[in-house]
DNA sequence: ATTATATCCTGATCGC
DNA sequence: TGCGATCAGGATATAA
């Protein structure tokens, strides 16, 4: 289940790997994905891959005669992996990675390589997008300079959600998902039962820094694996050893001693420590 | 207008 | 052994 971590992760292995890169061919192997726009991506150029919220965005220039950049968006929803593989893929290289991964989706072959989309459940999605604009998701990024405490506070200030289903609204912060915002509430010692709004600007400052340093450190270890996130190298990532509750229920709390319970928000479980968590409300 | 719920999918797991 | 029910959760469409 991809969040920002893991999606960054993805971002930036991808870049390394295909920055400057020409795209000779996309192949759609799921009648599900859309296949708009997707012919002009023939022949591209891949100036650079980055995260843009929760998407792996391929920043394309077009061969002449056409002019600007064109944005190729994959987002992996829950099960979504790209899984890259030196040189021409062989027929026994598919093999092998539809052993480990699953039906294709699709995939897109570069003159160095190929990127292969796999997806489980098949949420993901592929789109093309004319403008850098149109990706933008109207939540902001919590690892951008816009981020500030002043801004949390605002965004939180009307909010009628309990603090744990509001972490996860992607119009308000993109990025967050089940296991970071469980991860981020316990180390910011919020109660994850909160009305968003009552929030007091001490402790904005609070999940403010809490929100950046999860997700700075999560990136660091590569990400998380629980059972769907690998990296593009099909590798997991390393995060999960450093989750403090996350898929820890019945273990005690590293910071007070207390026993970590489980307990559904909205339909997902949230994971949190009773003693140090819940004072107040 | 805002918030809650159903939906999309498939494999793993569980109780009977 | 097998079968149906339940669970996992990102985002969106739809309902309340």
């Amino acid at each position: 289940m991809p969040e920002l971590p893991e999606v960054e992760t993805i971002a930036q292995q991808l870049n390394s790997k295909v920055c400057g890169r020409k795209i000779r061919q996309i192949r759609l192997r799921d009648p599900k994905l859309s296949g708009r726009g997707l012919a002009l991506c023939t022949s591209a150029k891949v100036v650079r891959v980055e995260r843009v919220g929760k998407q792996v965005v391929f920043v394309l220039k077009l061969p002449p005669p056409f002019k600007g950049e064109l944005y190729l968006s994959i987002h992996l929803r829950m099960t979504g992996r790209l899984i890259w593989q030196d040189g021409e893929p062989s027929r026994a290289d598919r093999v092998e990675l539809t052993e480990r991964f699953g039906k294709v989706r699709a995939e897109l072959l570069l003159d160095n390589g190929c990127v292969f989309f796999f997806d489980l459940r098949r949420f993901g999605t592929i789109r093309i997008e004319p403008s850098y604009e149109a990706l933008l998701p109207s939540g902001i990024d919590p690892l951008t300079a816009a981020f500030t405490p002043k801004r949390l506070f605002e965004l939180l200030k009307d909010g009628r959600q309990n603090l744990k289903t509001w972490l996860l609204r992607q119009d308000k912060l993109v990025g967050i998902g089940n296991i970071y915002a469980s991860e981020i509430l316990h180390k910011a010692a919020l109660n994850p039962f909160r009305l968003a709004g009552s929030v007091t600007a001490k402790e904005v400052r609070r999940l403010h820094h809490a929100v950046q340093s999860v997700l700075t450190r999560a990136i660091e270890y590569g990400g998380t694996s629980f059972s769907d996130f690998m990296d593009s190298e099909g590798k997991n990532g390393n995060y999960q050893g450093y989750l403090r509750v996350y898929q820890r229920s019945g273990e005690r709390c590293g910071r007070c001693g207390g026993t970590i319970e489980r307990e559904k928000q909205n339909g997902r479980s949230t994971f949190y420590c009773p003693q140090c968590q819940l004072l107040h409300r």
